[in-house]
DNA sequence: CGAGCAGTTGATGAGCTTCAAAGGTAGTGG
DNA sequence: CCACTACCTTTGAAGCTCATCAACTGCTCG
């Protein structure tokens, strides 16, 4: 049911666990609400962003199957979140999820390697967003997902592109115009082939990746 | 001696504890190596940072008294750090940590609140370069860096910057005559005075504030 | 089959970068 | 103590990447 919970300390929290299924574009969770839920995405894809007053938006990250939600969190979410794919959460109260760290310290542990493989990842980010080209960004992106894909036993080749291009554009810090030339590039120089708008064959991933780090 | 760590459970690492002295643009540690040990900055400023093959880089956070290096961290580092400043900081080694931890799970909850906010900030600062305006990232900069003396109990308002030109243009995402031209905008506004080029007088707070989030 | 939206392509323009040089500031040696 | 040097910062001019504005294409769905 709730994969990443171990199913003998789950049982603790079992009455309190909700298994939700939101719609493509459905919220989860809005920016600045009390932080009273942590999510546990079981399938489909979320994606997390903040928004400036005046409308910008930055996608920090597209959350899979076995990913949290609400980890950055303190008092209230620092972020808001919405389903982009059909998505199946479980959801837990943080304050049950308080009492169960006293009896499973463990779990903290566990909680504590997620973190910083989430602070790993942001950082990574934080180097495309300050750094990188455009043609470099979409091509570590479609590298990340082919990689994720990969780790969570879906085919990687023909990488699925579940969002739409204002989202990519949005994680990108670009605009759709900007990644739909990108691709065009990538296309023209053989590296990918668009399948359909949603999904991209890799040709040649090892030049994608020189790509990646400013080799071209 | 080593601040944030209460004396009572520092006895276990007292041994272990190295304190460390580094002066400006001394190497504290290298993107890649094995991530042996943690440290806490106890004085001065650090910089953390990544970079690509061809030099370009990304700063991705300066840290002060009280703040942690390594805690994103698995196998080995996942960026550079080296002093700004004078620096004194306490190494302890990490596998000694996890000793710890076994005695006093308390302590891996703080760290997991520590790992929390620094997610927090790097998604603050994802926002920061994927949608601002030179404009805005020096405004946003400058009042992150007043709200941190405040915390550390340092003189908040004429704000110190003890980082050069390049290292806040690294950490912004732009060049250093784009920063030098943001802080001359933001003098030509009344919003600040440059006391000297490492001292910078907020005007108008509110202002800044303002400018941070689009107003201008 | 047609309407509407997402994506692509084109033309223009803005903001930032790059290249270049002058102005400041700090440290050094006479 | 002052002058010299070297580096950092600021300013200026030109160029480039990406954003904006606009039109067109193609897909989806009623």
């Amino acid at each position: 049911m709730c994969a990443g919970v171990p199913d003998a300390e789950l049982m603790v929290l079992e009455r309190a666990i909700t298994d939700l299924h939101v719609e493509p574009r459905g919220a989860i969770v809005d920016e600045g609400e009390p932080a009273l839920h942590m999510f546990n995405v079981t399938a489909g894809t979320v994606k997390i962003y903040k928004l400036l007053p005046d409308g910008r938006r930055q996608i920090i990250g597209f959350l899979m199957a076995g990913d949290f939600l609400g980890l950055a969190v303190r008092q209230s979410y620092a972020y808001s979140a919405e389903a982009v794919t059909q998505v199946r959460l479980c959801r837990f109260p943080r304050k049950k999820l308080e009492e169960l760290f006293e009896r499973y310290p463990m779990m903290e542990k566990r909680l504590l390697g997620l973190a910083a493989t989430e602070l790993a990842v942001a950082q990574d980010l934080m180097l495309l967003l300050g750094r990188k080209t455009a043609k470099e960004r979409l091509a570590s992106f479609l590298l990340m997902l082919s990689d994720r894909a990969k780790r969570l036993g879906h085919t990687s080749n023909p990488v699925a592109l579940p969002m739409s291009r204002t989202d990519i554009a949005d994680y990108l810090g670009l605009t759709t115009e900007t990644v739909s030339r990108a691709f065009t590039q990538l296309k023209n120089m053989k590296m990918i082939r668009l399948e359909t708008t949603s999904q991209a064959l890799l040709l040649d991933p090892d030049a994608l990746r020189a790509i990646t780090e400013g080799g071209a």
